[in-house]
DNA sequence: AACTAAAAATGAACTGGTTCAAGTCTGCGG
DNA sequence: CCGCAGACTTGAACCAGTTCATTTTTAGTT
């Protein structure tokens, strides 16, 4: 069984025939090597990606240098610089492969084309958003909710494969803290196990 | 001029006179008083709502009892609890007026079955979530690029009607520090004027 | 299997922001 | 126009998480 990004949609709404062979017909498939980017600052991220085989993840760079991860995206998942993608503007987010990686990418224009004249993807894409925002919203609530400690926790929770597939540089910079924080949250929080 | 939630939509899609009807048939005005919730935890948040006179915020209210805003909405903007909205789920914020105010408020299985049968509802509600969802993105992106103190003089010349009319204390709340230290922030930049 | 470079762990000194407690200002109800 | 409650200010003690410098572990390459 092969993740493939009709499948995804399929699972969510009902596509007819002539909708699916014109998602088929926009699709780019493309392998990704590890460290590999798909989207860098200052180029517009053109394309939604889909992700077949392997991991990503997107962050920022601020100022001072430090990175800081906004997503990570496995199988089945979406990534990209949604920002820069809605708005076709450059992009201020590094999306880069975690591991070689399989993707389909879908162009910003194709899909807007699409959702022109199939009512479905136009369905689909709307209950993505609606998701993502409300997914979204709750990240910025568990901040306030938790403590690093209990955020880390919850994430090993809710994500266990993606906290075992991901260096934890970046799992720290995902929860906002340092490296050297979490290294001590999870020394003290498996030591009391 | 009378801020209404058709008006609103026509600024961004083209609806036919069937859609504007039907749209307009689901509506429900409502005057909602300072103080008084729209949306409490535990009840599922209905309806979405639209501002045409006042203004509120979501926030939410921690274990330790403290408060944390989550969104402001004056005129011509949307509030609601949206995680609870989408998935019909027990709210977790409170949505309160912070002045008398004038709202259009839609209930979620009404705007479903209307996208359904509209295209260009369906058009509308996909690119309001998608732009909630970049922005959302990028609030998250703006905590880890800026210090308490630029966060707040951001929020200052962005919404500076915003920052006039709110409370400090939910102001605070928002940008995600103490109302003492917003005090103190307060005093450092404009004594520096 | 050995070599290397990057990633993770550790500890000590430090800082941005919190908490608590007390004082001041403001607006509006009687 | 007085009183009083809620909102804002101030300062001192405190703490969660950072920074920096060093050591240990891990994983990729020849």
């Amino acid at each position: 069984m092969k993740y493939t990004i009709v499948d995804h949609i399929q699972r969510q709404v009902d596509l007819n025939a002539e909708a699916s062979r014109d998602l088929e017909g926009i699709l780019v498939n493309r392998l990704v090597r590890k460290r590999q980017f798909i989207v860098q600052p200052g180029f517009a991220c053109t394309h939604q990606t889909y992700v077949q085989k392997g991991s990503f993840r997107g962050y920022l760079v601020t100022a001072d240098g430090t990175e800081h991860t906004v997503q990570f995206a496995i199988e089945d998942w979406f990534i990209s610089d949604f920002h820069s993608y809605i708005f076709q503007e450059p992009a201020t987010l590094f999306v880069e492969a975690l591991e070689d990686s399989a993707v389909q990418q879908i162009e910003y224009s194709h899909v807007e084309t699409l959702c022109k004249t199939h009512h479905s993807l136009e369905h689909f894409f709307r209950l993505v958003a609606q998701k993502s925002f409300a997914f979204s919203q709750k990240r910025i609530l568990s901040n306030f909710e938790m403590q690093a400690e209990e955020r880390f926790l919850f994430f090993k929770k809710q994500y266990p494969q993606i906290e075992a597939r991901v260096p934890q540089y970046a799992l720290a910079s995902y929860l906002g803290i340092s490296p050297e924080f979490l290294s001590k949250i999870k020394r003290n929080s498996t030591q009391s196990t």
